[in-house]
DNA sequence: AGGCGAAATGTTATATTGTAACAATTATCT
DNA sequence: AGATAATTGTTACAATATAACATTTCGCCT
């Protein structure tokens, strides 16, 4: 398997190649969990798999039901939640929207990259910015069990464009 | 105006003070800026102040209904957009949720430790976290512009009572 | 193989959160 | 006072999410 560099989804890459990868990953992750990629649960990741975008549970929605399974929102919100607790995918606050995770099984604090103007969605490696949050809570006696860390901002690939969205 | 110290939203404490200074300092802040402080917005302020936890929009309206305003989701939404602009409160994108900012003015990243117990949310410094995570995105060549950083854990008042919520 | 219990899928129905568009009012500025 | 812009309010709806339950499929056990 080809290693997944950071800034992948900001340059051109073999997407199929990217995809693929992360899929077979994703069949061993869950089996060693004793867990069921079941068709809907495999067919939402490949789905998420498709972009480097974010996507709404109801565009999920809608190509779940292309490809034949259930047109209603628990099926999506189901595939959806499953895949997050899997480490498979992550869910996008500040979009409302879910993205498939690009480092499944190593041990990841993931911060979110959001390109305002592409929106395209990468995952920075984030254990600094984690730690930092942990020691600022701790000096308030706060202890961290999740952390949200979602960045909106401009892509090297955007940076010089004149529109920002 | 006494000093609002960092973990006051996990301690008892004087909130009646708390909340009286924030009002005063919210006043001096808009007019600073030209804006202005109406009825709708300073009462939606209030409510904000009334506790350390995060209020869904349509609490918000239920409060403003009460007082006399209209009962219509942009009522509270548009009040809380404002007040937002204006740095006097946030918006807690875990919960769906608003909370009165705790230091306006003070430029800050503010990062929000949400104990998943008692449900109050506290502003901790974020300065660290911030410049942690423009290093890692920095490293992808990606510019950061605003960050959402929300930790889910538990207070310090919390610690040690068996409930986890 | 047959049958049992658990897991997964699908549906209906509804709850929750958020906005667009426009009318009516109120403030601000000559 | 009258023009202008900002603010408030309403109706109507869009988008996101979940509860509850029926049906099917899977894994396991005898």
């Amino acid at each position: 398997m080809h290693d997944t560099s950071p800034d992948l989804a900001f340059a051109p890459h073999d997407h199929s190649r990217c995809s693929g990868d992360l899929m077979a990953l994703a069949e061993a992750q869950v089996a060693a969990k004793g867990q069921r990629l079941t068709p809907v649960r495999r067919r939402t990741l490949e789905i998420l798999l498709e972009s480097h975008h974010a996507l709404g549970a109801y565009d999920v929605l809608g190509r779940l039901a292309a490809s034949g399974f259930g047109k209603q929102p628990p099926v999506a919100y189901r595939a959806l939640e499953f895949l997050e607790d899997q480490g498979l995918a992550h869910r996008i606050r500040r979009l409302n929207a879910f993205t498939a995770c690009m480092h499944p099984g190593e041990a990841h604090a993931p911060a979110f990259l959001i390109c305002g103007t592409c929106h395209v969605v990468a995952e920075a490696p984030g254990l600094g910015v984690a730690e930092a949050l942990r020691l600022s809570a701790a000096a308030m006696g706060f202890t961290v069990e999740r952390a949200t860390v979602e960045a909106l901002g401009l892509c090297p690939a955007c940076t010089g464009t004149a529109d920002a969205d």
